[in-house]
DNA sequence: CGCGGTGTTGTTATATGATTACATATCCCC
DNA sequence: GGGGATATGTAATCATATAACAACACCGCG
């Protein structure tokens, strides 16, 4: 059994996140950007569930030598990573998480499922055109477009109920129909 | 002088204050729903800058009888008027915003300026489109799409820089160009 | 080497945003 | 007038994010 078993898809998530951190080294080795001890420890339990986090549940987990460190070093480095296109910011959710193709620039498009949290990035051309489109009409210049759809995703809408659902010993990690839902516990 | 002088664009914003309210009043009777004193208070004072609103803000105006309500009263209300399509909620400035037609149900579609903080409402078919399809195309069921745009209004783009501009004078409620703004004071 | 600038981290406190749990009041229908 | 649904009051608490300031580390240069 593996040490991090928590994403929705079954993979091989060990090799998903190192890898991840393998490109992040790249990256900003290309860039001349320090991807210091800190902010690699910060996108690794980003990464960590493969699903969207929030600052205070990786704050949570940032033990260093064994001491909890203050908020502000989370989100310094969250900040950094994601100026650096590492992780995208969920701002309907008040989360982060890992962006699988930090390469090349783009903003974030996000398909969130409100049963399992899970969050599937996009990259539609029609959808940035469009917007493109209607911003230029109006003379506005775009910094960056925020498209987060909330919904159900496929694997959720063949599940009976998720507050009924039996998956939940498969899944515990199922999230409740809530209204306004956290990234994470 | 009138007494609410804070909008971008001049207008007589009195009368759109007042007609906004009308508009909620004869909405509300047609569907049954109450539009209570605390919450016509509430979208009043959502409607006042004719610009995103934070709720603590909302509250710092909400002297019921001279006393300070409490944060719940104003959330309250806050989920009244969203559920009734009365005011947007902004997810990328956790603010709220008079949605200037609320008659007919859709989801908000906003160009958001970062310097003036002014929140332009769209609703492009194209996008709506688009996005539907995408949505389609991977099997997820959309329950609300959001599309909030940042970047710089027109107006804005024809001022030298926001922390030098001289138009400070004139326009006494423009935002500083810092990473991420709140929606007011 | 030693200096000074830039960028990173530490520390403490606080602002802002939102919800839980429970009690009380009010309205409307019967 | 009883009784259910809706609305508000009160207190506490959780969650998210930033401010202000100090210390340190790295790096290029004289
Ligand atoms: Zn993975
Ligand atoms: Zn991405
Ligand atoms: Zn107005
Ligand atoms: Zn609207």
């Amino acid at each position: 059994m593996p040490t991090t078993p928590q994403t929705t898809i079954h993979h091989d998530h060990d090799t998903c996140v190192s890898g991840a951190l393998t490109r992040a080294e790249a990256l900003c080795a290309s860039r001349g950007t320090k991807l210091t001890p800190i902010r690699r420890q910060v996108l690794e339990l980003v990464w960590s569930g493969h699903r969207p986090r929030g600052a205070y549940a990786i704050l949570d987990d940032m033990k260093v030598d064994g001491k909890r460190v203050a908020p502000l070093t989370v989100y310094r480095a969250l900040d950094f990573l994601v100026e650096n296109g590492l992780v995208h910011r969920l701002e309907s959710l008040n989360a982060y998480i890992g962006c699988p193709s930090p390469d090349h620039a783009h903003p974030g498009q996000f398909l969130v499922c409100r049963d399992c949290g899970d969050a599937i990035e996009l990259n539609d051309q029609r959808v940035s055109a469009a917007i493109a489109d209607s911003a230029r009409a109006r003379g506005f210049q775009i910094d960056r477009p925020t498209v987060e759809v909330r919904g159900l995703c496929p694997v959720c809408q063949n599940r009976p109920h998720p507050s009924h659902s039996p998956a939940d010993t498969e899944r515990p990690e199922a999230r409740q129909p809530v209204t306004r839902q956290k990234a994470e516990s």
